[in-house]
DNA sequence: TCAATTGCGTTATGCTATAACGTGTGCGAT
DNA sequence: ATCGCACACGTTATAGCATAACGCAATTGA
């Protein structure tokens, strides 16, 4: 899927979300554009919504929070499974793609009949840096 | 780790989704509590910390649920990483293990000298009986 | 006995996400 | 041209998920 134009509202959400250090909430988000005429959280759901279609957004499940894609040209849709290493200390995210996890995963799905459509792999942990 | 006398709270926790056909979020585990004489969402949220501990129980990020551990006599956390297929037409949930999936996922978090602590590995999608 | 730990109950609060309504704008088909 | 449609947007209200902070009771072990 190519990306269309971005609006007014997509741009601003993800702007933010690229200079961002790391993944944000919603409401961190929300916050940050007050200035630009923001709010209420739908405007920032309904523009996360549309920047998760396009795959140039991540949701992470186990924190409710979202992170630009660490690759802004490729399209994420098409690398299969996308993994993610959270640090619980810095907050830092990093993205990983493995041929070997998609094809264990998808085999061990087809195996059961089951039709994958969206998917999450969060590692959550300490990074280099944060070790103990 | 072994798993230690279960409390009264926590019994009455993992009975309700033991017996339950899918995952239960807290609220609802509440509600079907109350002729047991909780009140309060903490009372349940409680007894999931300890049985999280102990390994027992699952928490599915994905869709903020709570599923008992498909298997109730090992303890899953010698299993290494645990995966989810999780149907989102009838809620079933089937729990996969795959030591070649961990020994990636393992290796790449090596080389980044990250510390894994807690794993999350969800795929949502369509069980057999419910592919369109 | 005293202190530390653990589980429990309650009230209040905070964070995350969506429902439901209405407005405006662009654009293709008739 | 204008009607109908799709889409983005704004607002208010509400639903759903999770924890903070307090205090009490029972257990354990120094």
């Amino acid at each position: 899927m190519t990306t269309p134009m971005l609006t007014k509202n997509q741009t601003l959400v993800f702007d933010v979300l690229t200079k961002a250090e790391g993944p944000l909430s919603a409401y961190t988000i929300l916050d940050k554009l007050r200035d630009n005429g923001f709010r209420a959280p739908l405007q920032v759901y309904r523009a996360l919504d549309k920047l998760l279609e396009y795959g140039v957004v991540h949701r992470l499940e186990s924190i409710n929070s979202f992170v630009a894609c660490a690759h802004p040209h490729e399209n994420c849709h098409s690398h299969g499974l996308v993994a993610f290493a959270i640090c619980e200390s810095c907050g830092q995210v990093t993205e990983f793609h493995d041929h070997e996890v998609d094809h264990r995963l998808m085999g061990w799905l087809k195996s059961q009949k089951f039709t994958a459509e969206k998917s999450t792999i969060e590692i959550r942990g300490h990074c280099a840096s944060c070790a103990a």
